[in-house]
DNA sequence: CAGTATCCGGTTTGATACTG
DNA sequence: CAGTATCAAACCGGATACTG
């Protein structure tokens, strides 16, 4: 054929990672989760810190998603026998192997801050 | 320390981040972004072929993300003057920077599939 | 505090048909 | 081939009020 070389053509070695890419958009997918991973990396939170942090989000729209990823075992919810209850998020070990693309994700944000923005 | 160190506390470090993540996401974040960065990433690729390679999206969806794609420089769209046109999409400079991210975001859908669809 | 229930408009999608 | 038009259906997401 043409550019296609080896036993392996392009479009199997894309197939496959296509097919990763969808794996993996099946488990974070969605406007919020990866920034929920990004901050219960730091530290394990309660719900009403998570609301504050990850900017923007609704209360209605936080709880399902963190049942979501609760599903999915990124995340345990424990609940802590305080006065008003209150529950703690945090990651598995599994939730935990996000951590590395979480901070890919943010360093080329950070690099490209400028050219984002300047659209 | 531990967790928190230096000057710059926790919660300033994680909304840093978390503002980096909320860049990158409004570049290449929606279904299908990703995959399309990660197709062009192998070799540029007409409509049809893109059409064919992400699995499941629908024209009208593939010709919106491309748009934005090319607004946001990440793409570029070129006609060629063949028999019936045909279009040649593939990555700028700047989508290539993207690559390692497709990676790292196929690499965890690999090293975690049987995770992911054990649900 | 940590949610749930409800309302409700806006966006996104999918299928199909059509155009240059 | 590379799209656009159209329309209905599905999903999303915000505000507010309410519960244990």
């Amino acid at each position: 054929m043409n550019q296609t070389e080896g036993v392996l053509n392009n479009n199997d070695f894309c197939n496959s990672n296509i097919r990763a890419i969808h794996d993996t958009m099946y488990v974070i997918g969605g406007k919020w989760k990866i920034s929920i991973v990004a901050c219960l990396g730091y530290r394990p939170m309660r719900f009403s810190e998570l609301l504050r942090e990850v900017e923007g989000i609704a209360g209605k729209v936080l709880s399902r998603e963190l049942k979501d990823m609760e599903t999915n075992q990124l995340i345990v919810r424990k609940v802590l026998d305080t006065k008003p209850i209150s529950v703690l998020y945090h990651l598995t070990e599994y939730g935990k192997t996000l951590e590395e693309l979480t901070l890919t994700i943010a360093e080329w944000g950070k690099t490209h801050r400028k050219q984002i923005i300047g659209k």
